[in-house]
DNA sequence: TATGGGAATGTAAACGTTTTCATTTGCGTT
DNA sequence: AACGCAAATGAAAACGTTTACATTCCCATA
């Protein structure tokens, strides 16, 4: 590998000369800057980023945490950050926390020991007390997909409570009044909020939502066709159901027409998240859409700026959900 | 930031044994090592790991390109990966190609340039020349998924030729004679093994395969629709259909409902790659899997040992597809 | 008691850049 | 001709480590 060294000799330059010529031509002659150039062609020159970053104590590089790469969930929000820091010459690193709470340390800290100048953190394991202490002692630290109160200015989200909104508004438009809820896991952060819109709706419309309506069940297909046997089981008089993603949408779906129950027919089913799954069942299920891209690209610009020192206020924070109108929602037999 | 000179003056020795505490332990007096881990820890010392790169000539990290972070399919193959190296204190960075070859090409100096000890990609655009040259040029370099020949020690996939074969067999055994195939786009070179292997594998059944029974067929859902309907319109008698990917497949299943067929009763129907969509239609989807988690580790150990220049011998290359019994193949209906 | 050798440590040179500060050069003014 | 000034360049110090080599010290051996 050719260093800087050699194409200075080549050229017949300082180190310096050769280094201004690359990184800010305009303080360097015009012919100057032709043989360094032509110099550093000839031997295929390529900088050593671990040196540029070390003498430069930056490395343009912003690192992310997300529980795993599998899921597209959080692929399409990598992909949002990618596309949104690449295009500026950034790079951003990624590290997995294989979903637990000391992962996502570990991996904060190793962002951190690659000198990355700004991370952003998909927050799954760590309770609001730890993150609050981390976003404190680490300035350059942004949350994707979480709210933490006092840290408004640096989290990007989905605005859950307004999904949450959108879902019962949907359903009550469609003449349904028997509603009922299968939430995720407390644990999720997302679902409090999902949960608080629902009702809110719902109470404005003057509808009851007893607890009764109400099943908790893991995130999964067979979590939502359990969740909705148990709800049948309980009251057999609802007539259509929010879930708070759509695999157990899917498993819902399922479930019902094991009993025997058309969908959207006898019972309509929303989901959330419009994962490619949404698309793809028939009949292809009504969700509540969350833009992972743009949140994604969001938390990459606000890193970015962040890590410069420059302005964040013009960077959108919390980003609406929008409904997915597909098949699953009708209105209510009579 | 703490820095070694600081720890080195706390604990009254030089930089080089702070050094050689930390990272050869066994080269220092007891005392000395303990003098240094307080000092250390008194500081909240974490070792610059640009630094350090900087000093070793190596960066202890293995590249990665994938043509976007959204598909599961690169997810599950990156998040095998990491798990291989993780635990040995190695780093992996992804940067996608964003499906282009000069994308490519792009990512891969990118990462040369980070000074990654070895680089792991997933080529899908460049051709087979220009990553022979590649190849030729970047002795750490492995292909993921993909086989060139010559290079064939650097290059981790699945048995491609296998995965058709195990198609025909499943759908022979079933007593399927009227199959037809409905193939990827010509530029995935996964797509000739997989019709290879299919083809061979109905020679040896004694099984015609003219071309009227081969359909091409973007990997799509619509893409699927469309190719059956054109299939059920050149020969109405076939009773399976081996589709390249599950979303084809998908897409089969759907048109053939459409046109009043059911599946398996009427036609059988089997996919290929065996992602979350398969287990999730109903009925589900019977495919042939390829352990894209497996991959992704074998391609890391690779990366790793070329690196180190260790032996590579051991290290697994082909893997093979799996048939995924479900509920979209049965016999023909006489 | 000298000698040799190994263990523990220190000194200083690398690693390949960027950047501060100093120097040179050329040019327009007076 | 002397001067001042700006533009272009170079010398060298930084960035924070690791490691080759040199040194010191202690102990076993002759």
């Amino acid at each position: 590998m050719a260093t800087i060294i050699d194409v200075s000799r080549k050229a017949g330059v300082s180190t310096a000369t050769v280094s201004r010529a690359l990184n800010h031509p305009d303080m360097v002659d015009e012919k100057t800057r032709d043989l360094v150039r032509i110099a550093s062609e000839a031997l295929g020159y390529r900088p050593n980023r671990i040196a540029r970053d070390l003498a430069r104590r930056s490395s343009q590089t912003i690192g992310v945490v997300v529980n795993n790469f599998a899921s597209p969930y959080y692929g399409l929000m990598l992909d949002g950050v990618d596309e949104a820091l690449v295009a500026s010459g950034w790079n951003v690193i990624a590290e997995t926390s294989r979903e637990t709470a000391a992962g996502e340390l570990r991996a904060i800290r190793s962002l951190t020991d690659r000198q990355c100048d700004a991370i952003i953190v998909h927050a799954n394991s760590l309770d609001d007390e730890a993150l609050a202490e981390l976003l404190c002692k680490t300035p350059k630290l942004v949350l994707m997909n979480r709210l933490l109160e006092p840290f408004g200015d640096r989290c990007v989200h989905l605005d859950n409570d307004l999904g949450g909104r959108i879902a019962a508004r949907h359903l009550i438009a469609r003449g349904h009044a028997d509603i009922a809820v299968m939430a995720g896991p407390e644990t999720f952060h997302e679902v409090r909020a999902r949960l608080d819109g629902f009702a809110e709706a719902m109470r404005e419309a003057g509808l009851a939502l007893p607890v009764s309506r109400i099943v908790r069940a893991d995130f999964s297909l067979e979590g939502g066709k359990r969740a909705l046997a148990e709800l049948m089981e309980r009251d057999g008089t609802i007539t259509a159901v929010f879930a708070h993603n759509d695999e157990m949408a899917v498993g819902a779906i399922e479930a019902a027409r094991e009993m025997g129950l058309s969908v959207p027919g006898d019972l309509s089913v929303i989901g959330f998240d419009d994962m490619a799954i949404a698309g793809l069942t028939r009949p292809a299920l009504t969700t509540i859409g969350q833009p992972l891209r743009a949140i994604g690209a969001a938390c990459g610009q606000l890193a970015q700026a962040l890590s410069r020192g420059a302005d964040t206020s013009k960077i959108g924070r919390v980003f609406d959900a929008a409904l997915i109108e597909r098949e699953t929602v009708t209105g209510p037999r009579r």
